[in-house]
DNA sequence: CGCTTTTGACCTGCGC
DNA sequence: GCGCAGGTCAAAAGCG
């Protein structure tokens, strides 16, 4: 029973709806060239396929919205999930009460990038008196979620930048080690990276970034064409990389933007440009996930058996 | 040989 | 003041 024969289970996710445009006045010009002496039948298959292309073209576009809306909703829920796992963490432990109020509180200021005062200012001061403490509330702190592998042990966050590894401490709120880093790429760069497990979700690595490089990006000065692609996706900096398991997208959910600039997501998000990317994006990940892919299978094979079943009897 | 990583010791801040 | 826990230091080990 050659099945793959009768169903083709490709994932070749219409992506491009555009497509279905540019086929259409040839399907259209094929018609009227076979039918050509029909007469005025074919004005009215034409104009019949016309209205069927503009339904068509209409559920295309309601169809893209709604993918929108979803990933928006998906975003924000994201979004409040992590808040509420990071504002759940200062609860379990006893101690450090102020380093969990001062986290919470940068999620919502300090990554605003308005509130805060330049790290850079306070970095120098960093050099002649040591004041731990006020460095810590002034520096510019965000927080990046990475999924990874769970069964990678290794706590490695690739953001572009070099980090030399200057610490590792398990910490009792998480049974998992937190890595301490620091930005190895120029020697007077203040930039701290702390890299821990989820303890939610193994496979989430928890990367807080503390202070401000104040050296451009590495990856910034080399070729533009590397693997890692990093654009904005509205106000949610996203940056999408291919590793040995598929492809990647890490939304750093962390750093709400002004005002003006959250008015232009609602413009940059209607655009057909941002709408092409995400459909791309989603399909691409849909496509090459394999649990998808088996609960796809799974769902048809179910169909097929439903079906043959149904012819039995 | 120089750089990075590992890891135990030490420092510091906070709660009791 | 003491104890706990997070953060940092620095010597040793590893690696190219």
């Amino acid at each position: 029973m050659e099945y793959k024969n009768l169903i083709d289970t490709s994932l070749d996710l219409n992506i491009n709806p555009l497509r279905f445009l540019d086929e259409a006045p040839n399907m259209e010009l094929q018609s009227n060239s076979i039918e050509l002496g029909r007469g005025l039948s074919v004005k009215k298959e034409a104009g019949a396929l016309v209205e069927e292309l503009n339904r068509v073209s209409a559920e295309n576009k309601k169809l893209t919205e709604m993918l929108t809306v979803m990933c928006e909703n998906y975003n924000a829920l994201r979004g409040q999930l992590m808040d509420y796992m990071s504002k759940n963490e200062p609860t379990v432990s006893r101690k450090r009460k102020a380093e969990g109020t001062t986290n919470n509180n940068n999620d919502n200021t300090i990554n605003n990038g308005t509130t805060t005062g330049n790290s850079e200012s306070s970095s120098s001061d960093e050099d002649s008196c040591k004041k731990p403490r006020e460095e810590h509330v002034k520096a510019k702190i965000s927080r990046n979620y990475v999924r990874t592998e769970a069964s990678d042990t290794s706590l490695i966050v690739k953001d572009g930048y070099q980090w030399r590894k200057y610490g590792q401490k398990v910490t009792r709120d998480n049974p998992s080690p937190r890595a301490y880093f620091k930005c190895s790429f120029a020697p007077s760069c203040p930039v701290k990276k702390k890299v821990q497990r989820s303890v939610e979700d193994q496979s989430i690595l928890v990367a807080t970034y503390e202070g401000e490089h104040n050296h451009p990006h590495p990856s910034s000065m080399e070729a533009t064409s590397g693997s890692n692609h990093c654009m904005t996706l509205g106000s949610v900096p996203c940056s999408a990389s291919l590793n040995s398991s598929g492809p990647t997208i890490t939304l750093d959910l962390t750093k709400p933007k002004p005002n003006s600039e959250a008015k232009n997501t609602s413009q940059r998000v209607d655009s057909p440009e941002f709408q092409r990317f995400l459909a791309e994006q989603m399909a691409s990940s849909l496509s090459k996930d394999p649990s998808f892919k088996a609960a796809l299978v799974a769902a048809i094979s179910g169909k097929i058996l439903q079906h043959n079943q149904t012819e039995k009897w």
